[in-house]
DNA sequence: AAATGTGGCAACCGCCTGCTA
DNA sequence: TTAGCAGGCGGTTGCCACATT
């Protein structure tokens, strides 16, 4: 307790640094090596104190930094372990070349965490936000048979969703116990990269099932409302006429529904669009645009795409409130 | 055009850990 | 054994640019 300081902060310069002071710092770095930090600056003529040295070397100046956006592969990296790891931002920062831990951590804040948060996931835990959920009486009412409700051909596979979601829960108490198990476990064994593999793919397969269960709650929510709307709106199910109006086409065409292959972690990624290359290729409907979601997407448009993905349009005859 | 709001990110703060004398 | 120190880390702040009103 009551430790001093790094560094005696009079008359020592705080703030953004300028190319003059990263010049020195560089020259400096590049000929005697970091060093002591808290010598350094003095010896490099810097009115800077060590840590903020050391930190504008890490974070900035150091030469393998990659600069730049996050590819999608990056992001799905960081989510991954992330849900392995938490906030240990060097760790992760430790497997992502060329991305500092600084870097990663404002990634996380101002976008992933974000989106997982839109998506319903608590980026705390990666899991389903429960607290959004009732999911007693969700789990009580899953016995419907979609196809033969709507007489639609859904393109996701409605019954491997109600399949996965039976098993859920054994499969996810059994992997959760593992994966206490092996957090302990690891605690003992720092550096396992063995059990850091198998924790991380449980993990995964632990994400992936919650990713079922939360898709299949949302899902199921949509779908409960969907008979009383066709009723109301579509003359026919079956007809080969795009839908009226009140129906987002990207989910309902040509008689066919469809719904994202992958709409768990909704990632900002583009380039999965098998969906849409299966719906271009299937279907008539000339208006329906395909440019803005083919072509090289902003980060709001893929935001926009991945939120569209995760949810149906909500007609103006339905009551919003129920719905949601 | 000006005021206000928002998002992104570099930098800072303070605690923790491991090393060493 | 322990106190002091340097470096590392995660959380937070504050500035700036851009968007919105």
């Amino acid at each position: 307790m009551g430790r001093s300081p790094c560094c005696d902060k009079n008359g020592l310069k705080r703030g953004p640094w300028t190319p003059e002071e990263d010049h020195k710092l560089i020259q400096y770095i590049q000929l005697h090596g970091p060093g002591n930090w808290r010598t350094l600056p003095k010896n490099a003529g810097l009115q800077r104190c060590g840590k903020s040295c050391r930190l504008r070397w890490t974070n900035y100046l150091r030469p393998d930094i990659k600069r730049g956006r996050f590819s999608f592969e990056e992001e799905e990296t960081i989510i991954q372990l992330h849900s392995v790891l938490g906030n240990k931002w060097s760790a992760i920062a430790a497997r992502l070349p060329g991305r500092t831990d600084n870097e990663i951590k404002n990634y996380w804040n101002t976008h992933i965490r974000k989106r997982l948060l839109r998506n319903g996931i608590d980026p705390v835990t990666h899991s389903p936000r429960l607290d959004l959920l009732d999911l007693s009486s969700l789990l009580n009412s899953t016995q419907f048979n979609l196809s033969s409700l709507l007489g639609l051909q859904a393109l996701v596979n409605v019954n491997t969703l109600l399949a996965s979601h039976n098993e859920t829960p054994e499969l996810l108490l059994q992997k959760l116990q593992e994966n206490q198990l092996l957090n302990s476990q690891l605690q003992n064994q720092e550096g396992s990269e063995l059990l850091l593999q198998k924790l991380q793919q449980n993990q995964l397969l632990l994400n992936a099932q919650m990713q079922n269960q939360t898709q299949f709650f949302q899902f199921q929510n949509q779908i409960q409302e969907i008979p009383n709307f066709i009723t109301q709106n579509v003359p026919c199910s079956s007809s080969s006429q795009p839908m009226q109006g009140h129906v987002e086409e990207s989910y309902l065409m040509n008689g066919q529904m469809l719904l994202p292959q992958n709409f768990g972690y909704c990632n900002s990624d583009a380039s999965d669009n098998s969906n849409i290359q299966s719906l271009n290729n299937n279907s008539s409907n000339q208006n329906f645009s395909l440019d803005s979601v083919m072509s090289t997407p902003t980060e709001d448009e893929k935001e926009s795409y991945c939120s569209n993905l995760m949810k149906f349009e909500i007609p103006a005859s339905l009551n919003s409130d129920d719905f949601m």
